[in-house]
DNA sequence: ACATTTGTTAACCATTTGGTTAAACCATTT
DNA sequence: AAATGGTTTAACCAAATGGTTAACAAATGT
């Protein structure tokens, strides 16, 4: 039984030609090449394009998940998780680019994969802090709305800039550097403007 | 000289397929299926796929741009100008759902439309929005951020909740019924958030 | 050392797919 | 009504693409 490097590398490169092409554009050669093994070896250990690109979206969660997870679980202030998720999100995102856009765009396009993932523990659970801002109103320290419409906002905030950066440079009419100088500034913007919106 | 409703037929069942499969995943046949005319035809018509495909993307812009640019250009005060824009641009996506994910998705993976775009008048145009949050800022009367990170903000609360919906009905665990009402909800919810956030 | 399993390769295959062509159709002009 | 020119169709084509196979190499167990 060898645990072979193979599949890994298999795996490494589509992720790479996946996340950046999607499903629909991506071409088994390519991710083959990427990988620099005979196409063949694609099929051996993954069976074929669906089961190959499966794995790579679920590895997509599961870089996505624990990061999100561990600290929506924190024992801490609300206002404290708030800004703790922002910038670290912000800075996992710097780091991973494609993943927004790429696990956004093949969730719309695979329902059969939705239904996989809902009951998987790779999912996002935001329930502690959706029950945080629940406590938040209950003490009237902020505006009683609904708590989904609160992280809606928070993740909007956070995510949309990177999910719609190409649009968002071309309409708003900002060069590269400035733009990433604004997500940097966003990183501690948001939460003080977020936590400015809802306090009562 | 016939005006001929084949063109404008086929192109109406482009943007049907196109923006709900990508440029990627779409088929030429079942463009072609869709129009319920013979495949030449698409050929005949716009030549190739890519220029099909330019077609649809350029008739999205076409839609949405109008629609956004009336809305920056009225002479009102700021906070009104921000509750029309995202009640409007809600209701307006609620009847064309797929095309935020499928411009933003395309611009993406286009870099040379992008280019092509940029000088063209069908590009939506915020400068007006831009110079009313100086405007109000030279005044001391919101708070000294940049104006590109206030209308970031605008843009993704109000958009996001589209392109992502079914990531955040995933994790969230919100049923299709109540995330609709969650979006009629908003209509008047963020600007009224945002512009709380923002007041000094 | 030998046999058996596991991993790898190149060549191959069937289907899909974007695109073309030549003939037919149809409206308008002469 | 014959000619003309734009429009439409079915059949066809070449390339791309996902997937398979059979032979070969390398480990692994006996």
């Amino acid at each position: 039984m060898k645990d072979s490097n193979t599949e890994q590398s298999i795996l490494n490169a589509a992720i790479t030609i996946f996340e950046k092409k999607g499903m629909a554009g991506a071409r088994m050669q390519e991710i083959a090449d990427e990988a620099k093994i005979n196409k063949a070896m694609l099929h051996y250990y993954f069976r074929n394009k669906q089961q190959l690109f499966e794995a790579v979206l679920m590895s997509a969660f599961q870089k996505l998940a624990p990061q999100m997870n561990i600290i929506f679980a924190l024992e801490i202030d609300l206002y404290e998780k708030i800004r703790r998720f922002t910038s670290s999100y912000i800075d996992f995102i710097l780091e991973n680019p494609y993943l927004p856009s790429f696990i956004i765009h093949e969730l719309n396009h695979n329902p059969d994969f939705v239904k996989k993932i809902m009951s998987h523990p790779n999912k996002p659970d935001p329930k502690p802090l959706l029950r945080q801002f629940e406590a938040e109103i209950a003490a009237g320290k902020i505006e009683r709305k609904s708590p989904k419409q609160y992280v809606l906002n928070l993740f909007s905030l956070t995510i949309f800039p990177f999910v719609g950066e190409t649009l968002l440079k071309l309409v708003l009419d900002i060069p590269d550097a400035e733009y990433k100088k604004l997500l940097q500034e966003r990183k501690t913007l948001i939460a003080e403007q977020f936590i400015n919106s809802i306090s009562v």
